[in-house]
DNA sequence: GCAAAAGTGTTCTTCGTACACCCATGG
DNA sequence: CCATGGGTGTACGAAGAACACTTTTGC
């Protein structure tokens, strides 16, 4: 003992271990969520695809680890958008080459997010879900898991949060946050009672007066995000 | 760059972390919450009181440090009971002495969970938590907002969950089990829409067939918990 | 008998669901 | 004028909130 606990340790006694942040990064394009991901150089997993990230440096905060390494491999940022820490992954063989603990980050931004330019862009790419995490699996490490987590992440929090917005434009239609919801459940809504149920919710989206054609039809409502972040009562998504 | 991702590296090249677990543990004792902490023996915070935890090993799993460190430190373990990664928080100077990353663990058990004996048990003890939480913060380093974070987590839990039994001993009466929504929360809650509510959801609960008299008036039914982990439609705590 | 907690029945209201219907644009 | 999506009104049923009432124990 005399390791227990951060007390009365010798400081080069410990275990040392890599730190990674590891970044699912979705989109809604097309009626189908996207995730963004790159193509490994090196082995191991040569050739396979990953979700970025990579090591957090010593000075520096988990979070802004997560914003810094999607700048360098994406030159996406998170304005508007969303960031969160997902989970932290540190089973001891998940990383052939040694002990990495990765702590996973969740971002959700709107789409068309930039042409993807800047750092390792080239390498760079968004791949629908679905199709990424059939069998067998497709992606290095762990990462199946993350991106899986990750999803089912998204899914639970827009049901109790307005997190929705994030997938979208500055300025939205109830439609286009309707197809968010649709796509992201995979579920038809109704758009007359998601109408009413959104624009009912005090805070979730603020109505900014100008209308847009886009999408054809009458001309809709631009709405804004709103001020609350928890949504009471909640969206839910039926139970079928 | 050439560290970026876990591509290309050198492997003597990445910034060594040290990586702990803490724990949150949490149990319902005289209708308040309270939370297993350890009284620090060295400095930084010498004397302070602190959360349970400590270095993973280099071949272990996260959970499993979690559930050692517990015994070690307090000779309990989460049989019957709850343990889940809470968060990890990883901020440059929120250990003194060098760059530490921990991954926060949240644990419930029941009341009372054995006389908190073996390994370090003498300096480990139950505190109510919201005297822990009064300011000035009463936890070295940043356990007060671990603290704080895995409080919300239970919290809202509850909610969309059937964890509230890991609070309970292995058989309960619905009344027992409605009483650690209302120390949870702080919130009381009707007796019998509660009892309609939980013996209505499929999965909850599940009678045994005993009763029992303790806690007075008319014998109660007693129960274990259901199979099922998510509660549809939640239990609503009062948005007052 | 009385207090205390368990459990059931009933009413009211709120809210989700389903869907009829009208509105305002582009082509 | 018609297809397309936007938005309102309304009726029905399920579920939560409030509470009257009965049950079964200990003292």
């Amino acid at each position: 003992m005399g390791e227990r606990s951060p007390s009365g340790y010798d400081p080069r006694a410990f275990p040392a271990f890599a730190v990674t942040v590891d970044l699912v990064v979705f989109t809604v394009r097309d009626r189908e969520v996207h995730v963004l991901t790159v193509r490994r150089a090196e082995e191991p997993f040569a050739g396979r695809l990953a979700l970025p990230g990579g090591f957090v440096h010593v000075d520096e905060d988990l979070e802004a680890a997560a914003l810094r390494e999607l700048t360098e491999e994406t030159g996406l940022d998170l304005v508007p958008g969303h960031l969160e820490q997902l989970a932290t992954y540190g089973a001891p063989g998940r990383d052939p080459r040694m002990r990495v603990v990765s702590v996973a980050h969740l971002a959700l931004i709107p789409d068309p997010p930039a042409p993807v330019a800047g750092g390792d862009a080239a390498v760079a790419a968004w791949h629908p879900v679905p199709r990424l995490l059939g069998r067998p699996a497709r992606l290095a490490f762990d990462h199946s898991r993350i991106l899986r987590d990750g999803l089912e992440r998204a899914r639970s929090k827009l049901e109790y949060t307005s997190l929705a917005t994030a997938f979208c434009q500055p300025e939205f239609t109830i439609g286009e946050l309707r197809a968010v919801y649709e796509t992201v459940w995979g579920q038809r809504l109704d758009p007359r009672n998601f109408h009413r149920k959104v624009t009912g919710t005090a805070g979730f989206v603020e109505a900014t007066g100008r209308t847009t054609t886009r999408g054809g039809g009458r001309p809709a409502e631009l709405y804004r995000p709103g001020g609350a972040a928890l949504m009471n009562p909640p969206l839910l998504r039926a139970s079928s």
